[in-house]
DNA sequence: AGAAATACGGAGAGGTTCTCCGTTTCGCGT
DNA sequence: ACGCGAAACGGAGAACCTCTCCGTATTTCT
């Protein structure tokens, strides 16, 4: 009696719990195993680790990146979390070469997973992260274009771009001494040249 | 009667025909094949369609990158051949941004293959591509930057993998208008900002 | 409780990489 | 010219991977 649809969309039927179980569980083990593995790691090995079977790991994450999407989703969230606090507390360019640099940290410690999945999800489905990454890129930068900081013909997909290549180029470098100089060339150029050198 | 060695190493066997023979029809097929599906073609499909064994190809290519660098060798090879002669015919800053666009247009149209290549080479045995490589920007790098048109603080090693970066993360997209725009970018930085805009 | 819908699991098809070793081929000394 | 031994060949096969299919089990709703 009326315990129906509580709190539901009325003609559906209400998710099922081990649903979202082991959706969870295949995360969670997805996590695990490709912090251990990198993004290649075997898929079958994560269905084993969430104790499930691969039928059920493919049918809730029909793609290679669809998981690595649903891994980063957090973590994604997290980084464009930070962007409006930059935002708020530092003055246009350190915030958005404070978040830049953030945001190639992240590329690089999941060991160009970010990128990857940056990569295929263009023509794939976990536009979310895409567009959330976009967004606060975006954001960052025409505030500092408006004051004039930032060169006005710079798009965020551009600048997105170039810091995901830095990533990728250096991905299997585990210091992050070369990587970290390339992204301050990017920024000078972003900036159009504020000075020439700095070492 | 002193047939031994004729031209070779004294205490070595010449070595067979039948080596360079497959070695050839090898590259060839790898040619053929990374060509039509990319980097990830299978390397059973091309020691088949070179008409040899896997063993074969295994033994004469341990890995992928192996294979990848002795398709590459050739196009390299002529890439910087490119460079000597930009480096006679234009001004250092001109011929620096020309061969930067060649590199870049050679490793997409590889379809990342080069930068595959040259990312897995530094810890494989390509060392030759990723050498000659080097060389030939640091030629025109160093000459830039005696006359003060490319920043002093730079190396081939950055510049490189800048380009490289670019590659990789515009890799599949058929159209080259963004990576002409990401490379136009890291140019202005090269050249400590000549100019601010340039649209 | 019973029915209907939904998700599960894991066997298996088809593909790949890479190894191993019996067989074949080639270069060299005689 | 010929035979020997080193070196290379080939391809079967082991071990792995991705992804599909469908009989079975679970859960929700009535």
């Amino acid at each position: 009696m009326m315990t129906a649809t509580p709190g539901g969309i009325p003609g559906e039927r209400r998710q099922r719990n081990d649903v979202r179980r082991n959706r969870e569980r295949l995360i969670a083990a997805a996590q695990e195993t490709f912090a251990e593995a990198g993004p290649e790691a075997s898929l079958n090995e994560i269905a084993r680790r969430a104790g499930v079977g691969s039928g059920t790991l493919y049918r809730h994450f029909p793609t290679r990146s669809a998981l690595l999407a649903a891994v980063l989703s957090d973590r994604v969230r997290t980084l464009c979390g930070t962007a409006e606090k930059l935002r708020a507390a530092e003055s246009a360019d350190d915030a958005l070469d404070a978040w830049l640099r953030a945001f190639l940290a992240h590329a690089r410690t999941n060991q160009g997973l970010g990128g990857a999945a940056i990569l295929e999800g263009a023509d794939a489905l976990d536009l979310d992260c895409h567009r959330l990454i976009l967004e606060a890129a975006a954001g960052l930068l025409t505030r500092a274009q408006r004051q004039g900081t930032a060169r006005a013909d710079l798009t965020p997909e551009d600048l997105i771009q170039l810091v995901v290549g830095i990533a990728l180029s250096t991905a299997r470098n585990d210091d992050t001494e070369q990587s970290d100089r390339l992204l301050g060339l990017v920024l000078d150029a972003v900036h159009g040249a504020r000075g020439g050198g700095h070492g």
